[in-house]
DNA sequence: GCATGATCATGC
DNA sequence: GCATGATCATGC
């Protein structure tokens, strides 16, 4: 064993525990998450001797090698069988508008011109090898070692749309058909829309031509891929740039806050336009609260991160005079628990004991809503131990009568009230009756004086 | 206009 | 299928 083998002999050792679940795409994923806004070296520990560094390597292998903790293969299914999914790694450059685009085409398998004209589409190897892709984006930089090239845009757990699925196999179809004309080596990625043959292959004067089985002319190898149109509707349509909040200088706050800079002051529709997000109808009551993430997310909503970072975002919409429109709810609590739970086990002590973001939006003069500002808050102490009178009276209550709770009258803090799916999301109280669900609210004038 | 009750769309 | 964030609806 050389070096690099035996090192990547212990680590293999080490690793017999992998940290995601080989059989799960999305376990796969979330630890491809892990690379986001990251470089390969920042993220494992790399030890330059292991590979060349004047070769410039492949990153997708050294990904593969070294994140995720297994030996690259050649095999005809995907890389990750057990989940069905296929790893690539591809770059990106950031265009003059300041998205990110495809540098080049992304390369699905080779193309095996004797093997193609006794497939079907449905048993393709091309099929079965790319019908689940895990996409990792990393920015390309000429001079810069691929090790140290940042991975920029979230990873994505592709499977082709069906629409574009028929356009595909009718691409693959008039590639097939080609060669079946006897015509591989007149082949051109012109011919095709999304999915393309390309070039794959040393090429040059000394190159080796392939074997066409209807024709004795040589063709030039060629792979099939996406073409880098096709990869930027991926991008556009499926990526948030990473490290949206990833911390680089310590400060989850500064970070946070840095993403609604630039929609300060204006107008939820123009926010609406702006990310391309729009309200469902009147009755799309979690609106403002998924605009608020994707203005931190970009296309996509961000809750695990933010949960991870500790964060928990709350959406206020106050009229011109500050008062919020409505009181903010918390999870609901189920009548047979609460009578037996102390209050530092409770849900609602652990919610108010944490840190939120306030993220307030504010009907103007004209009656226009802005985002008006966020602002992180914690609960004050004296706050928390009202909190806790109205958890404790709660419970006690719920041993006496289920059906009378406090009110928003008997508290300058918290209330308790109905939140379920309709009259019939029920629970067991108790007294032996079925009530609506129902959970702790802050009232709404103590947000206004939080606020303030 | 406010307190209270009822419910919606969404993500996991 | 359900918890969740949040809003809608209603009656006083």
């Amino acid at each position: 064993m050389d070096q690099a083998q035996s090192l990547l002999f212990c680590y293999n050792q080490y690793m017999t525990q992998l940290p995601y679940d080989l059989t799960s795409p999305q376990s796969i994923l979330q630890f491809a998450a892990g690379l986001s806004g990251k470089t390969l070296s920042q993220a494992v520990n790399l030890v330059d001797t292991l590979e060349n560094v004047k070769n410039k390597g492949d990153l997708g292998t050294m990904v593969e090698r070294y994140y995720f903790g297994y030996e690259p293969n050649s095999t005809k299914g995907p890389d990750f069988a057990e989940a069905g999914v296929e790893l690539k790694t591809t770059g990106v450059k950031k265009a003059s508008t300041g998205k990110y685009k495809a540098k080049e085409r992304l390369v699905l398998n080779m193309i095996d011109y004797v093997q193609l004209v006794d497939e079907q589409w449905s048993n393709s190897s091309l099929l079965a090898k790319c019908r689940v892709m895990l996409i990792l984006f990393y920015l390309y930089e000429k001079d810069v070692p691929v090790f140290d090239r940042r991975f920029v845009l979230d990873p994505v757990l592709f499977s082709f749309p069906v629409e574009d699925l028929a356009v595909i196999q009718r691409d693959w179809e008039t590639i097939r058909d080609k060669i079946l004309a006897g015509k591989a080596h007149e082949l051109s990625e012109g011919d095709t829309f999304y999915l393309a043959a390309c070039r794959k292959g040393s090429g040059g004067v000394g190159e080796k031509l392939r074997k066409q089985p209807f024709s004795d002319v040589g063709a030039k190898s060629r792979a099939f891929s996406l073409k880098p149109s096709y990869v930027n509707r991926i991008i556009n349509d499926f990526t948030s740039e990473a490290s949206s909040l990833d911390i680089t200088d310590g400060s989850i706050e500064a970070a946070t806050e840095q993403k609604f800079q630039p929609y300060l002051g204006m107008a939820v529709d123009d926010i609406a336009l702006k990310l391309d997000f729009h309200k469902k109808g009147k009755n799309d009551k979690g609106y403002y609260s998924n605009l608020t993430m994707r203005i931190l997310g970009g296309k996509k909503l961000v809750t695990a991160e933010l949960e991870k970072a500790g964060i928990e975002p709350k959406t206020i919409r106050v009229n011109k005079n500050w008062m919020p429109k409505e009181a903010m709810s918390f999870p609901t609590f189920k009548y047979m628990e609460i009578i037996d739970e102390q209050w530092e086990d409770s849900k609602f002590y652990s919610k108010i004991e944490q840190k939120f973001l306030f993220v307030v939006y504010r009907y103007d003069e004209n009656d226009v809503l802005r985002l008006e500002g966020v602002k992180y808050w914690n609960m004050p102490y004296s706050d928390r131990v009202e909190a806790q009178r109205v958890w404790e009276d709660t419970r006690r209550r719920v041993g006496v009568d289920a059906s009378d709770l406090p009110s928003s009258s008997e508290s300058t803090v918290a209330h308790v009230r109905p939140k379920g799916r309709n009259a019939l999301d029920v629970l067991p109280t108790p007294q032996g009756t079925m009530l609506q669900k129902k959970c702790f609210w802050l009232n709404k004038a103590y947000i206004a004086s939080q606020i303030r």
